[in-house]
Formats: C-alpha cells, structure tokens, sequence
DNA sequence: ACCCAGGGTCATA
DNA sequence: TATGACCATGGG
C-alpha cells in the first residue's frame, strides 16, 4: 500500500476536473442522511430516492414519526430500495438509538471517537453506514471507504484491495489533511467516477486516471480478481 | 437471462 | 480470520 498525499491529490484533482462538484449528501436534514446511509446500503441511489420520497411524503422523515409508523407500512415505504424487512428493522433501530441518546442535537457534541463507536453499535450500521453518517451528516473529518475505493485505487496499484476497512482507513487519513469537505467531496467523486467510468467492466478510454491504471494498458478487458 | 448497485449480519470452519 | 448465504428492488 502506497498512499502518498501528492498522489491522492493529483487523484483528486483530475477527479474534480472531470465529473465536478458533487455536492453530496443529498439530503436536506440531519436524520434524511442518516436514514438514506441506511437505505444505500448495496442499493442504487435512485431506488433509495423512492424509498425516502414515501418517507417524505408520509411526513415520516422524522425520528418520532417514524417510529409511530407500524413496522409493517414502515416496509411498504422502503421496499424500492430493496431488503425493505431487512432496512426496516435497521432503520428503527437507528432511530431508537438516535432518541434515546437525546436527538441530533445532542449527539452533535459528541467527540466523534465516542459517536463511531455508538453508531457502530446500532443494529445494522457497520463501517461504511457509520463513516457516511459522521461525514455527511455530523461534517467529521473520516473519510469513507467504499467497493469503488478499493477498485479505483487497486487498478491504479495503490492497494491491493484486500485490505481490512479500519487498514484503508487509517491509510488515507494519515496521508491527506483532516479536512471534512476534502473528505467529502473525495469520496463523493470517487462515486461519481465509479458509476460513470470505472465499472466492473473498465472503460480506460475516456478515465482521466487511465495514466497509472493497470487495464488502460494491455488491451484491458479484464475482470478484478 | 444475467449482472450490478454509495453493505451488514449471521452461521460455520 | 475468512468464507458463504441471505436480504430484494430496479436498471442496463
């Protein structure tokens, strides 16, 4: 593993030359980003958009409303974003946990050592749920790790890929500043360019990363292994 | 018809 | 520690 801050901000640099300001999360409240981290999980955004728009307009996107909606109708809500019995129950806990611990307002002044470890305890959050919501929805300086990440930077022969999540983690966050808008906007357009451009299937004709990338040579039409 | 998407939990070895 | 099964919808 070879995270040197130069490169990741050149990285970073032709990313946003690119695709732009991402402009993330898309959410216009504390609790929407939390819920959509939930609702995102191995799920296509536009699917997680439905499920929040039926949140939105049941009046649910709420702590205390969403958890007076029965279970079962909480379903219904979600169910375009797939695994609805399954985000359900992930959801309620989250929210249980969120008032219990006295609301947004007060976990806001949690230090973000203790709010990680929280959330990590709830019930269906893991890493990558955990890092969203203390990135996008409490503006901390984590960076997040995603399957793009680990594709992006093991074609580029950055990683390899195999790492454990807390090992990229630290990696990146030990070679790049503690900036939350850096973070966020890195990681929103490493999204970004993982849609668009580094799929599966490479597409090194039109990435701008294709210089270092190891299928921009070799004809390329490979699979990740 | 198949593959993929802004993961996580649980059982098993 | 590391696999595999499972969750489930919608788009390409």
């Amino acid at each position: 593993m070879n995270l040197a801050r130069r490169r990741l901000q050149g990285i970073f640099d032709r990313l946003l030359r690119a695709h732009g300001p991402q402009q993330w999360w898309p959410g216009e409240s504390v609790f929407e980003i939390m819920v959509g981290a939930v609702l995102t999980q191995n799920t296509a955004w536009r699917n997680v958009a439905r499920a929040i728009d039926n949140l939105r307009r049941a009046e649910a996107l709420h702590p205390a409303a969403l958890l007076a909606v029965h279970p079962r109708r909480l379903a219904t809500y979600l169910q375009p974003s797939g695994y609805f019995n399954v985000k359900a129950k992930r959801v309620r806990a989250m929210t249980r946990w969120l008032l219990d611990a006295g609301g947004t307002a007060a976990i806001t002044r949690w230090p973000t050592v203790r709010l990680r470890a929280a959330l990590l305890a709830v019930h269906g959050i893991g890493p990558e749920t955990a890092d969203d919501i203390l990135l996008y929805a409490f503006n901390r300086p984590v960076f997040v790790i995603d399957a793009y990440t680990r594709r992006i930077f093991s074609r580029l022969g950055l990683v390899s890929g195999q790492e454990g999540y807390e090992t990229l983690r630290a990696a990146f966050e030990a070679a790049l500043p503690p900036d939350a808008a850096v973070y966020n906007e890195y990681h929103a357009l490493i999204v970004a360019h993982g849609k668009d451009v580094c799929r599966v299937r490479p597409c090194c004709e039109t990435c701008v990363l294709r210089r270092g990338c190891r299928y921009a040579r070799s004809g390329a039409r490979l699979s990740d292994s």
